[in-house]
RNA sequence: GGGAGCAUAGCUCAGCUGGGAGAGCAUCUGCCUUACAAGCAGAGGGUCAUAGGUUCGAGUCCUAUUGUUCCCACCA
């Protein structure tokens, strides 16, 4: 028999106890099996730096709904989780606590440092999995992978020998973005770019034949040590004069030419660039087409070299000073003018980036990109909502190639191999090389590999590709990637065109795309703002399944959400409304013997409950399938509360309290009512639905893997609903009129109800005492009643005897405005039908229930007509 | 400079392929009615940013305008 369910909604009670025993059931487990359809998602690796936001909370519920979902429909569901070692992150905390204890990297070298990396994230790389447990989240834990785990490794040689032996991975110099503070360098898209207020120095250099000077301006002083050339645009008469003449570099008194390029622009400023190849990215492209020397005068952690005895080992700001003051004193310095302009930061650290020259591993990106254009394009993989398919192409088409190495150890080491002696390059899988050449033994590039480039393999890696798998074979390409507009171009297009160039296939079906949480006044939640809502803390307080509602619902695909308390305790009230709707269906059935099985014989409210119920189950269906959660979502809500708490429940009470079979029936449809309802709302809230089922009648042993409803025509009662239909209107129209009136629900008053279809009022004269203060009913064609207040449904008309209460000219009024806005609508109807456009062009459907409008309008007027003549007698 | 999103009730937001505007919160009025005051029953509140257009019919599709947010580019 059924278990007692706690007094009051108290989540903290079971969330723990159930996700422990499906866990221990192994639920999440998904296998390989050829007589079910495959569903799978693979879970954005968090960091292992991570904890828990809202972010994550966001994108695990929607992941975990659809498949929870997908299950429950009998699909073999895989969600693989696991982790990423996030190069950066993760390195730079190993180094912070290391410089805690007064050591650096080099002080005990790569292997010590290594060690103490796999130590730290042995100790603190589990925490975000633990906590993505607490959201009810179901992947396939015994499946969980990590980027640097031995299959994944295996993976990311495979494909960078595969790329380099396609010519596809170069190793060049080049001018790329170095973060002076992470040490490293870092792809395009990890610059963030900022706006700066900042100053315009504007500066003369003195022509070398003495005839005068070249004025021009700057944001960036201290790099006037490494100029080369100045430059004008090659159109410009003011200048043309000057080309090939040569300048003194103020300071430096270097000698350098002056140059026509078309990347000036002849009317910003004076039209006159100062080019410094090894720290501007355009600087060093006009370098090469001129091939202009490139002279490096910072170091890695942004210093003046040593070149310059007079500014060494100053940063960059310091030497900025420095610099315009002995401009000045040289005078050399025109102005300064307040200038605000964007400054590159690295995404990591926030620190300036320095643009530097040097030796890095690139992926030629155009290639790589097409494929991946066209598997959107042509429908292999979609975007939802579609129009994100703009930022991904906006991305591809102008795609810059990938510098993929990292000046970090901790990561993938690029499995290049040089030697000593003659220079060669060995790019392989193995770990120990001889040169092919001398036959030495041959040192291992020291750089590391972006962090997305492993990410990027995410999709097939973690199925044990470069092997064919039958995990491959079953779970891949995936069904769904859902994840955050914001890494579209880290992530989403990186495997994409991996995914395509190694396996042949687009990696996914469709690529689900989510806002951002923001706070209650829409503000990017973050830590330097303290303005974050920590999950934890809310499922501490209000329960899993409350958070997850509150990230659901309202939400539409694509766009942001303001996430605040008062969301989380509607959340909450919503789970303790149906936790108190099973706390009545067990004081009821607790002392019977209940099936979870519909009865024999079914009264109109149980027709309708049962009919709604079945037609929400298939709308959810079909808002699920085209990833419309917060719809489907609304739908059970509303279901839940205003059906079956509302309505259903009010309606059975009758029967509950009486004895025998009638009784025993609404028993065992409410039973069964509740029991598809938890089906529906299980994949959103997890927690409760399991439960509240496990302590009903219920057959199986968990609702996790019950189907989920499915539309059944048998139970599809149109006429019934329509006749509950026209009851529930009777009791609101009473209802409404006695509040209007302010009579007390405690003073009741015999009701009359006069209607042409007496049946579904008949069967249903008990509920107007419960629900619409009625003392007595009474159902007839028509009644000849004075001093009664009339109410006038589309289908009846009803009497309330109240003559004190009956104020005949104000009931004279009502009536009078009633009838007016009948006139109204059927007039509207009307004229509808008039349009023969209308007539024949639009649906048949349609236009049949606008004809079946204006009658019901007609006989309505009718009604209001017929009580105003009987006042006026 | 280029691109995208958003603009609907006091607030936060839904509204699928076009068929007479919805929810939650807030406000107001009554209620402890055999689950639930984290509740029940009612009420008020919207020229769906503006102007055109397509259509029998537009919150929904098209164009322009205004406001707003974001992304990209980077004129030193």
């Amino acid at each position: 028999m059924a278990k007692e369910l706690a007094k009051a909604y108290s989540p903290g009670e079971f969330e723990e106890r159930i996700y422990k025993s499906w866990e221990e059931n192994r639920y999440f487990r998904a296998e390989i099996d050829e007589n079910k359809k495959p569903y799978t998602i693979m879970m954005p690796p968090p960091n292992i730096t991570g904890q828990l936001h809202m972010g994550h909370a966001l994108d695990n519920t929607l992941q975990d709904t659809l498949i929870r979902f997908k299950r429950m429909q009998g699909y073999s569901a895989l969600w693989l989780p696991g982790t990423d070692h996030a190069s950066i992150a993760t390195e730079a905390k190993i180094v912070e606590a290391m410089r805690k204890e007064g050591i650096s990297k080099e002080d005990i070298g790569r292997e010590k440092f290594l060690e103490r990396a796999w130590a730290w994230k042995a100790e603190y790389g589990g925490r975000i999995v633990k906590q993505l447990r607490k959201m009810g989240s179901s992947p396939d834990w015994e499946r969980e992978r990590f980027t640097m785990d031995e299959g994944c490794n295996k993976a990311v040689k495979n494909v960078f020998v595969r790329l380099y032996d396609k010519g596809l991975i170069y190793r060049g110099e080049r001018i790329i973005n170095w973060c002076p503070k992470c040490l490293t360098s870092i792809s395009d898209a990890e610059v963030e770019y900022e706006e700066q207020a900042g100053h315009f120095w504007h500066l003369r250099y003195k022509l070398t034949d003495g005839s005068g000077y070249i004025n021009l301006a700057t944001t960036r002083p201290e790099t006037l040590l490494g100029d080369t050339a100045v430059a004008v645009n090659p159109a410009d008469d003011r200048y043309k004069d000057l080309v090939g003449k040569t300048c003194i570099l103020p300071l430096v008194n270097r000698e350098i030419p002056i140059i026509a390029d078309d990347y000036v622009e002849m009317d910003f400023g004076t039209g006159v660039v100062k080019i410094t190849p090894a720290h501007d990215p355009n600087d060093f492209e006009v370098g090469l087409r001129h091939k202009l020397p490139i002279i490096n005068v910072l170091t890695e952690d942004a210093r003046i070299t040593d070149d310059y005895p007079a500014y060494a080992g100053m940063d960059r700001y310091e030497a900025r000073k420095a610099i315009v003051k002995d401009l000045e004193a040289e005078g050399a310095l025109i102005k300064i003018d307040e200038y605000s302009h964007n400054v590159g930061t690295c995404y990591r650290c926030s620190t300036t980036v320095e643009p530097r020259v040097s030796m890095q591993w690139f992926v030629k990106m155009k290639p790589l990109a097409q494929p991946a254009i066209d598997a959107v394009k042509n429908g292999e993989t979609r975007f939802v909502p579609q129009h994100f398919e703009k930022t991904y192409f906006h991305w591809l088409e102008n795609i810059r190639d990938w510098c993929i190495s990292r000046q970090l150890w901790w990561g993938h080491q690029i499995p290049a191999f040089y030697c000593d002696d003659c220079g060669e390059t060995v790019v392989t899988a193995e770990n120990e090389v001889l040169c092919p050449k001398c036959g030495k033994k041959m040192k291992q590039d020291p750089d590391t590999l972006d962090t997305w480039f492993s990410s990027a393999l995410w999709p097939f890696s973690t199925l044990g590709w470069p092997d064919e798998t039958p995990e491959m074979k079953y779970f891949y390409p995936t069904s769904t990637l859902v994840t955050g507009y914001d890494i579209i171009p880290f992530w989403v297009m990186r495997m994409m065109f991996s995914g395509i160039e190694h396996t042949g296939k687009a990696p996914f079906d469709t690529v689900l795309i989510h806002g951002l949480v923001r706070d209650s006044q829409g503000r990017k939640m973050s830590k330097s703002l303290g303005n974050g809502i920590d999950p934890l803390e809310i499922i501490e307080q209000y329960g899993a399944d409350a958070l997850r509602f509150a990230l659901i619902s309202g939400n539409a695909p694509g766009n942001d959400m303001r996430f605040s308390e008062d969301k989380i305790t509607a959340s909450r009230n919503f789970a303790n409304k149906l936790w108190n709707a099973a706390r009545f269906i067990h004081m009821n059935i607790d002392d019977h013997d209940v099936e979870c099985k519909l009865p024999n014989t079914l009264t109109a409210e149980d027709k309708w409950i049962i009919s709604t119920l079945n037609n929400t189950a298939k709308e959810m269906t079909i808002n699920l399938d085209s990833f419309e959660l917060g719809v489907a979502l609304q739908k059970i809500y509303d279901f839940i509360w205003d059906c079956l708490c509302d309505w259903y429940i009010e309606l059975a009470k009758a029967r509950l309290q009486s004895e025998g079979q009638s009784a025993q029936n609404a028993r065992q449809v409410l039973v069964w009512v509740m029991d598809k309802t938890l089906k529906l709302l299980h994949p959103f809230m997890p927690f409760i639905t399991e439960e509240i089922w496990q302590s009903m009648p219920h057959s199986g042993e968990t609702i996790m893997t019950q189907q989920f409803p499915v539309f059944d025509k048998n139970l599809d009662f149109p006429e019934a609903s329509r006749e509950m239909q026209m009851i529930m209107d009777a009791i609101k129209a009473i209802r409404n009129r006695r509040t209007e009136m302010n009579v007390p629900p405690s003073r009741k008053a015999k009701v009359y109800i006069a209607a042409s279809d007496k049946t579904p009022f008949v069967n249903g004269s008990a509920f107007f005492s419960r629900l619409a203060s009625a003392s007595e009913v009474e159902v007839a064609d028509s009644f000849d009643i004075e001093g009664a207040v009339t109410i006038v449904t589309s289908d009846a008309k009803i009497y309330i005897p109240m003559d004190e209460l009956v104020d005949k000219t104000a009931e004279l009024a009502r009536l009078r405005k009633e009838l007016e806005n009948a006139k109204k609508e059927l007039e509207f109807n009307e004229k509808k039908l008039a349009n023969t456009g209308f007539i024949s062009k639009a649906p048949e459907k349609l236009v049949n229930d606008v004809r079946a409008n204006a009658d019901k309008f007609r006989e309505k007027i009718k009604m209001i007509e017929a009580a105003i003549d009987a006042l006026n007698k």
